[in-house]
DNA sequence: CGCCGAGTTGAACTGAATCAAGAAACGTGG
DNA sequence: CCACGTTTCTTGATTCAGTTCAACTCGGCG
C-alpha cells in the first residue's frame, strides 16, 4: 500500500521506516490534481502544507523589487514547499505555482512535525532529508559562483532533462540567475 | 556543568535537551587549543570530527583549478566541519584551517550520529540544526545572486564584525566570490 | 639590509545587463 | 476559425561591474 505512495518511497529512501511509521505518514498525505497556473500558495499567506510533485511541474518564486524571481523547480517526483515560512510559521515571501497540469501529494507540515516528535525513525529520516537539502544548497552556491551562464544552463538541462520545453524561458532564466535575453542568446549558440 | 560548554548551549538553543542527553553530548566533546595556521583537516583526508570554534577563527577552503577558494568562516561560537565528506564518509575535497590561535571544541561525528540514534531529543535538535543550515544556505544563494560585491562585503562586515582585521584579505575576497583586487578597490572606496 | 608575501593601483578586457525594437506564439472573444 | 491584443522570445547596440595582467608599495623577518 504505502509502496504505492511515491512521496513515502522517497522519504524512506533517506532512512528506512517501520511499517507503522510508514502507515502514519501515508495517513497524513492527500493527493490532488491541479491545473496549469494554479497557485498553491500566495505571497503573504502562511503556508501550512508541504507538497510533493508526483507528476508535473511546479515552481517557487518571489518578487524582488519589480521582478519575479524563480527560486526552485520541482519536477516529477520531487518535494516542494515554502520552506522558510513553513518553519517559522510567518507569512511567506515566496509563492508556489503549478506550471503544468500536475498530480500533487501534500500534507500538513504540522502533522509531519507531530509524527517526528512521536516516531523516532521519522525524525531520523527528516534529519537526513534536511541534511540532503543542505548539501544541495551548497552545490547551488558553487554552481552560481563558478559556472558561466552557459554552463549553468547545461547543468540544468542535465539535472532536469526536457525542462526547457516544459517551463517558460523567463522562469528558467530567472532560476539560473540571468536575464531571459542572455538565455535566449545562449540557446541561439551565437554568443 | 553542561552550561559551561558553549557548543552544547548552542545545540540546546535549537531544541531543549534532557539533562541526560546534555551529559551524553558533553561527554563526547573534547576541547583543545590550536595555533594559527594549523590544518585541522587536509584535503583528501576522511574527516571524522566536527568542530566548534569556542574562541578564534577558522575557515573551510578547497582548491578549484589553481585557486584557493574559501567556502566558509567560523568565528567565535560557531560550528565548522567538512560537511559533505563527513556525511558521505568519503575523502574530503575541503580542508579546515585555523586562522588565529583558537580554542576548539570537537567531537567524533559518528559519536554524534550514535547519540542521535539512541536519544530522540538529540536527533530532534540535529534536525533543527540541519534545517537552520539549509536556510542559511538559501540566504547565501540570494546574497550571491542579487548583491553587488560591495553590498556583499558590507553584509559580511555586519555578520562578522571585525573579521576584516582578523582574516587575510585574500580569503575574505574568495569567500565573497570576488578577486582580492576588487576587494581592495571596494575598501579604497574609490571605485 | 634585501627578500617575500600581502595589499594597492592603473589600463585593458569581457560576460552579462540594460535598453530598445521586432518576430513569433498564444488565448480569448466575436 | 479568424482577428486582435498580449505575452514570450529573439536580435542588435550600448554600458558596466568585476576580471585579468602587470607594476608598484608597504611591512615583517631572516
Amino acid at each position: 500500500m504505502s509502496n504505492l505512495n511515491p512521496a513515502l518511497s522517497l522519504i524512506s529512501s533517506f532512512a528506512p521506516l517501520s511499517a507503522e511509521s510508514a502507515d502514519l505518514l501515508d495517513s497524513i498525505m492527500t493527493e490532488a490534481v491541479y491545473s496549469r497556473n494554479t497557485i498553491l500558495l500566495e505571497i503573504g499567506q502562511i503556508p501550512f502544507r508541504f507538497h510533493f510533485v508526483k507528476k508535473g511541474l511546479a515552481r517557487i518564486y518571489y518578487i524582488r523589487g519589480e521582478e519575479d524571481v524563480t527560486d526552485y523547480f520541482a519536477i516529477d517526483n520531487q518535494f516542494i514547499g515554502a520552506v522558510p515560512a513553513l518553519f517559522t510559521g510567518k507569512p511567506s515571501h515566496k509563492a508556489i505555482q503549478v506550471l503544468e497540469d500536475s498530480e500533487i501529494i501534500s500534507f500538513r507540515y504540522s502533522d509531519f512535525e507531530e509524527l517526528c516528535a512521536s516516531k523516532h525513525d521519522i525524525e531520523h529520516a527528516g534529519r537526513k532529508m534536511a541534511l540532503f537539502g543542505f548539501l544541495e544548497g551548497q552545490q547551488r552556491v558553487e554552481s552560481i559562483r563558478f559556472l558561466s551562464a552557459r554552463e549553468r544552463y547545461e547543468e540544468l538541462e542535465r539535472k532536469y532533462p526536457g525542462i526547457a520545453n516544459r517551463a517558460p524561458l523567463k522562469y528558467i532564466a530567472s532560476y539560473l540567475g540571468i536575464t531571459q535575453v542572455s538565455l535566449s542568446r545562449i540557446r541561439a549558440g551565437t554568443q
